[in-house]
DNA sequence: AATGTTGTTGCAAGAATTTGCAATAAGGAC
DNA sequence: GTCCTTATTGCAAATTCTTGCAACAACATT
């Protein structure tokens, strides 16, 4: 199934539209597998698509990740990065040399169940980024 | 106590200085209660402080957030703010309205527990911003 | 109080991100 | 296939954030 017949039909129910553009940045994020800076987003997708510009890729990432096809999260630095949506994760990132690992998502159901019953707030489904210090720099 | 008194032991035993541009931004966040974009303590502490600069600013706010006197959370867009570091606790912020309660932390504290078991980092302290849907928006 | 070390800052330039608006094009209706 | 509506893009400019480096100043030592 290509990407187009896979996700236009996500974007048309809502009443937007799929354009080169957004087909382009889905399939450098799912061609990638893993986060990438809208920048490096850019970088990757404007050589499959000449002409695209920047502003388009900062705005195609936020509406991707608004409409669920993308996901978001953080790097070491506090900055937005973007993967294709994709089994529900997230991430744990070592403070002192960056590694990363993913956890999966059954580790933090049940405190979205307590979240939500003690704040009233429903819907809770942030994709978390956690940082800490990794086995390896804790032998250092 | 002042300020000054409470955080120079702080910054000097770890052979950092306190400095007037330090104490400002400190003195902001502290008066603020809450948390604000590097570019707003910016315009308070310029105020304060004339001939303070932004790029002083925000590696100072960094620098705060790295030793622990200011704590770092991300807003709706996924941009850092930050606030005086104080009892610990994390946010939910409502997707739609942008409302914004506080979570103590003891209700994270098994999770962090089970994240470390599951994942051998240490040292998982970070604070967390979770977003969801407020139980105002929840009526419309 | 004077001195030396080195942590910090300001300046200037550059890179990344956002915004407004006019031009374009996706896709539904005919 | 053609037309229309309006979602979307590109362009240009503004804003926000980062980086390198020389000048400065905190503070420990004497």
């Amino acid at each position: 199934m290509t990407c187009s017949a896979r996700y236009a039909p996500q974007l048309r129910a809502r009443g937007f539209r799929m354009t080169p553009q957004r087909l382009t940045i889905l399939h450098v994020l799912h061609h990638e597998g893993t986060h990438l800076s809208p920048l490096n987003v850019f970088k990757k997708a404007v050589q499959e698509l000449p002409g695209l510009t920047e502003p388009t890729v900062y705005r195609t990432l936020e509406f991707l990740a608004q409409n669920g096809l993308v996901r978001s999260s953080h790097d070491g630095s506090g900055h937005l990065t973007y993967e294709i949506a994709a089994a529900d994760h997230h991430h744990i990132v070592c403070r002192i040399c960056k590694a990363e690992i993913e956890v999966e998502h059954s580790l933090l159901a049940p405190l979205y169940q307590t979240l939500e019953a003690a704040s009233g707030f429903t819907n809770i489904d942030s994709h978390v980024t956690f940082f800490g210090v990794c086995p390896n720099c804790q032998r250092q």
